[in-house]
DNA sequence: ACATCACTAGACCAATCGGTCCAGACCTGT
DNA sequence: ACAGGTCTGGACCGATTGGTCTAGTGATGT
């Protein structure tokens, strides 16, 4: 039933395990063989399908999950009639998500990428994949009347709450964290 | 000159010695040895200041990191004349640190507590120290006369977009964000 | 039937991990 | 001078780490 049946070839039992665990645990608390296990995936697939070892597979595994955040943020904005509707279902989608996972996955990109050494490449992707989450928020924005300069600060504020909102939701383990965001703008 | 020189304790030089490199590379991502050279500490000293070793380091890097970013928000909030004043110049104050960390350090607390491994305890201390920051937020909105629902709220969106801040940093290696953080609610 | 190639399987490796242990150095009070 | 505690120094340990290597399997095209 879930995504992580047996049928899948190899290669992409080893990105969704890998994604999971890294989210969860961090790029450098998951090890080779946790991830192999998970996966049903001998050692010599690993490295038959990425030669680079870990580091590809976390650059992979982040760039999956990516594509799954950037298809919830288009759903969730596909029948919005305003940005604010759209980001308020954004993060009821994201609550659940988070509910769903046992109340303590944050960002999957931060995890997979950030956790890891200081490595230039980690820093690049992850740059490229936020830059990727924000542009399609200001076009949201934008589309919705925001003058550009309005959505652009839409967007990165849009994140901003996102990424802090996941790791308050993991320090209170409580997905009201991320479903009442919304309202706490209305503070100001 | 730094606060890291020799004539300090070895208790203390191990503690801020674990605070930054945690900070940086994680608590999975730093090894007891890299401690003890950044130290200089042999390892009976660490189990003999912290009998269970890593995680009871983990823990008092992190208080103590929270500690310098209490003082911080006090500091900034002293002679601040309205919430949004003082939370700019926090936000200054974090741009000008990170600047000093070489653009890399983000939060100190989820660096050194989050990274670890699914530990009630971390999260408990995560959780307690994030608390903290908000609570202190809290009573600066109160003492400017916000209300309490609505001092909770900004008080929670100030500690939201610091984290989300500092990932977004990180990312860009820019301190701008963090600098910048306070224009981006203009745009509501 | 055979050759080819993509892929699997897992034994194996050096390096590093967090942690234990104990001998000795250094204080203190007597 | 001696005793008792605190603290230091580092050798040592089993487990685990990411990574290498080679033998073998299975499908495909000819």
């Amino acid at each position: 039933m879930t995504s992580s049946d047996r049928p899948l070839p190899t290669k992409d039992r080893l990105i969704q395990a890998a994604a999971r665990l890294f989210r969860r645990y961090g790029y450098n608390g998951v090890g080779l063989n946790d991830i192999l296990e998970a996966a049903k995936a001998p050692k010599g697939s690993l490295y038959h399908h990425f030669p680079n070892g870990k580091t590809d597979l976390a650059i992979a595994a982040a760039t999956w999950a990516s594509d799954g955040m950037l298809r919830t943020m288009a759903a969730s904005f596909e029948n919005a009639d305003s940005f604010e509707a759209g980001f308020a279902t954004l993060c009821h989608k994201l609550a659940k998500l988070f509910e769903l996972s046992g109340q303590s996955d944050g960002c999957p990109v931060s995890g997979a990428l950030f956790d890891g050494p200081e490595n230039e490449d980690f820093r690049k992707t992850t740059d490229h994949i936020f830059e990727g989450w924000i542009s399609e928020a200001e076009h949201y924005a934008i589309r919705f009347g925001d003058n550009p300069d309005d959505a652009r600060r839409k967007a990165e504020l849009l994140f901003m709450l996102i990424e802090g909102g996941w790791t308050m939701a993991r320090a209170k383990r409580s997905s009201d964290v991320l479903r009442h965001l919304p309202e706490k703008l209305a503070a100001l």
